[in-house]
DNA sequence: TTATGGTTTAACCATTTGGTTAACAAATAT
DNA sequence: ATATTTGTTAACCAAATGGTTAAACCATAA
């Protein structure tokens, strides 16, 4: 039976302005009344909806994870060759995350805190897996078209330059002495920077 | 006037239970009692020798900052060609990082909690500055020692490949199904993989 | 031996925080 | 129209938490 009408879509609300909150503060520096606060209501509701914070925080979590999965799934799971999928993979994540800046961190940040969650999400949705881009490596270092290298570590490689950024961006705006403007220019540069990078080491 | 003997170096305990707890649970995570406890010594001391939380924890948070400084010194000011700081660095710091694995998550975390920590630590100590690198590795390039490429580019991507996977050790162990003891081992082989798959990509 | 000053502790305090409750309002069903 | 379920609120509560205090402890200097 789907939702009769009804303007306030009040639990798609808190689900909303937990997100910021999580996302900003984390599962220990958020505050419940913060989060019906930014919702614009009360506080009892939170819990009328979501029964406790952790359940709340573990509803914005699977969200935010399940929006990451799909991307790295584009890397792991299409046809093209490998050095296509590097191609797409860096001028696609780095624009979507430019649209979710807090997300890479939330979600590293909260695994280090509780690493089951891991387990927790893994049997739900579509779930990245590498055995196919572990055995495309392989195979396109067999036909002769990439140096010899370990899948796992390129894997590694690839997310690491795409995603660090976005983890460490105080770091890199302080060594660099940068502002927001200039750290968006040169994630936007790096959309292109990124994959010749990894292309010019790879390529035979 | 320097310490009278005295067995019990109650400010030194503080500070080193201090540091295990506000790196596994970051400022909003830690619990005064807890610090007291990890000490063996009453929560009151805590307050006599460092005031309040935020004190004690911007004593850890410099204390931390100021181990990694000199690690990256090493790559941004010493003389050698790129291609040996490259090796040197990969190498040297994987091995620091694997005696200290909550260090680089604890600092990046913190400082994306508050980025005007920065500033803080930026007046004291050696702290390292981009500029040497940048033209060092313009030169590299005009000599056709390397192909071209931007300077800060190359610094993120040195620092992301050798600091990502310690900050997102769980999604790692996740992604690639291995245990601590794996992880180990994956992280022993990149001290070469790392600075052979930089040096494939920027060496003509 | 006894002041003296720094060190340590147990008990206490005010505030914050996640969570509950009971009453009330608004739909929805009868 | 009226009963019943669903949504919403203000007030409340117990536990946790950072911080304080006043008394005790203890080494050293007079």
């Amino acid at each position: 039976m789907a939702r009769t009408k009804k303007n306030k879509d009040t639990e798609g609300e808190i689900l909303k302005a937990a997100k910021g909150v999580f996302q900003k503060k984390g599962m220990d520096g958020a505050r419940m009344q913060e989060i019906a606060d930014e919702a614009g209501i009360n506080k009892a509701m939170l819990h009328y909806y979501y029964r406790s914070k952790q359940l709340l925080f573990e509803a914005v979590f699977s969200n935010a994870f399940s929006l990451l999965a799909p991307q790295l799934n584009k890397v792991l799971n299409d046809d093209s060759s490998i050095e296509e999928k590097v191609k797409n993979f860096t001028s696609n994540y780095i624009s979507f995350i430019s649209k979710h800046p807090y997300l890479p961190n939330f979600i590293i940040q909260e695994l280090n805190r509780n690493p089951k969650f891991f387990e927790k999400i893994q049997q739900t949705a579509a779930f990245p897996t590498l055995e196919k881009f572990k055995s495309q490596v392989a195979a396109e270092v067999e036909e002769g078209i990439l140096k010899p290298i370990d899948g796992e570590q390129l894997f590694i490689n690839i997310i690491s330059l795409n995603i660090f950024p976005f983890v460490a961006t105080p770091l890199i705006k302080g060594f660099l002495k940068i502002d927001d403007k200039g750290f968006k220019q040169l994630m936007e540069k790096r959309k292109t920077a990124v994959s010749e990078f990894i292309i010019n080491s790879i390529k035979k």
